[in-house]
DNA sequence: TCGTTATCTTGACACCGTGTCAAGTGTGAA
DNA sequence: TTCACACTTGACACGGTGTCAAGATAACGA
C-alpha cells in the first residue's frame, strides 16, 4: 500500500469513527461512512472487506489514537491492591467514553456477526485479565473477602466494569462521568474487599 | 376474532417464545416463527403488523403465562427495607431467565426499531419502580445510605439488575441463577445500605 | 514522452429478510 | 346455497450488504 492508499484507509477509520461518536441515531452504513471520508462507497471496500473488519479496524485505530495501552498500563503501577483496584476502575472507565461509539456497533454487529462477536469477546477478554490481576494484588495482600472465590471476584469486577452499565448510568441515568468512576469504585470496593476492622 | 383465529395466535406467540429461548444461534425471522407455529409466513402478519409487534405481544405473553405480576406484587408484601430490597430482587432476578429469549429479540430490535425501544423501555421503567419502592423503604427504616441521594440509589439497584448483568454473570461467566441472585442481593445492599453498627 | 501500475470511480447486479398485494382455497354458519 | 372469515400461495418492492466489470486518473520508471 502506498501513501496515498494509506491516507485513504486512515480517512476511512477517522470517518467511521466520528459518524459513530455521534450516536445510533447518525446512521452509518458504509455509503456514510463512504461519504463522510469522501470516498466512493466501493473504495471502502478496496481497503476493508466487509463491515465488520472495518468496525474492528476503527476499534483498533481508537486504541491507538487515545493510548489505551499506556493508560492501562499505568494502573499496573499502583502498589497496594485497593489502590490497584481504583486505578483499573479509573483506567478503564474512563476509556469507555472513547471506545463507546464503535464499541456501540461492534456490540451490535455482534448479535448476527461471528466475527464481531469473537473481535469484541477478545477486547472484553483482555479487560477481564486487567480486573483479574487488581484481584490477585488484593489477594496477596489478604484483603480479598474471605467468602469470595478469586474467579468470582474478577466476574465481579469485570461485570460492573462492563460497557452496558457505563451506558446505563452516563446514557440512560444521566450521570456525569466523575459520578459514574466514583460510584463504581466504591461498589467494586464493597463487593470484593474485606471490610477488616468493621465487624460489630 | 373467532376462536380459531384466537388459537392460530396463541399458536404463534407461543412457537415465537420457544424459538427465541432456544437462544440466538436458533434464526427467528418470520418465517421460522410461522413454520414452528405450523401457518404460513402471511398468517402471522394477520395477527401481528410486523416482527417488532410480535416480540411485543411475546413478552406481553411470557408475563401473563408466568405470572410476573404475582410475583412482584410478593415483593411488596415484606415489611423492612432490606427485606424489600431482598425480595424484589429475589422476584425480578428469577424472572430475568423466563423473560431472556424474548427480551434479548426485543433489545437486539431496540438498536434499529423505535417502537422497540420504547416498548422496552416502557418494561424497564416499570422494573425501575419496583426498585425506587425498595430504596423509599429504605429511605423509611432509615437505612439508605446517608450520602446516598434516592435517586443515585434507584439508579445503582436498577443497574445491577439489567438484563445485561443476568446474562453477563450466568451466560459469560457461567454462574449458577442461585449465586447469580445472592451476590446480587449481597451487593445491593453493599451498594445501597448504610452500614450501621460496623463503624470503626 | 510513453506505457505501466496502483488507486479510485461508476454503475450494475445478486442476496437476504421484511413487509405488501392480490387472487385463490376451504370451512362453518345463516 | 351463499356468504364471511381465516388462511394459503406466489409474486413483488425496498433497503442494506457485498460483488463484479469497465473505465478514469495520476505517479513512476524506462
Amino acid at each position: 500500500m502506498t501513501k496515498s492508499g494509506e491516507e485513504t484507509r486512515t480517512r476511512i477509520l477517522k470517518a467511521c469513527w466520528d459518524l459513530l461518536e455521534q450516536g445510533p441515531e447518525t446512521p452509518a452504513r458504509m455509503s456514510d461512512i463512504a461519504r463522510a471520508a469522501g470516498v466512493s462507497r466501493q473504495a471502502v471496500y478496496l481497503h476493508f472487506p466487509n463491515r465488520t473488519e472495518l468496525l474492528i479496524a476503527a476499534a483498533r485505530f481508537v486504541d491507538a489514537a487515545s493510548a489505551i495501552d499506556e493508560r492501562l498500563a499505568a494502573s499496573r503501577a499502583a502498589t497496594s491492591g485497593p489502590a490497584r483496584l481504583d486505578a483499573y476502575i479509573e483506567a478503564w472507565g474512563n476509556y469507555i467514553p472513547v471506545i463507546h461509539g464503535v464499541g456501540r456497533a461492534l456490540m451490535t454487529m455482534a448479535t448476527t456477526d461471528e466475527a464481531a462477536r469473537a473481535a469484541w469477546d477478545d477486547r472484553m477478554t483482555a479487560m477481564r485479565d486487567g480486573c483479574d490481576a487488581a484481584i490477585q494484588a488484593l489477594a496477596r495482600d489478604g484483603l480479598l473477602r474471605p467468602d469470595l472465590d478469586p474467579k468470582r471476584g474478577t466476574d465481579l469486577i469485570w461485570t460492573l466494569l462492563s460497557v452496558r452499565n457505563w451506558e446505563h448510568l452516563v446514557g440512560d441515568c444521566g450521570w456525569s462521568q466523575g459520578d459514574y468512576v466514583a460510584e463504581i469504585k466504591r461498589l467494586a470496593r464493597a463487593g470484593v474487599v474485606a471490610d477488616t476492622g468493621r465487624q460489630i
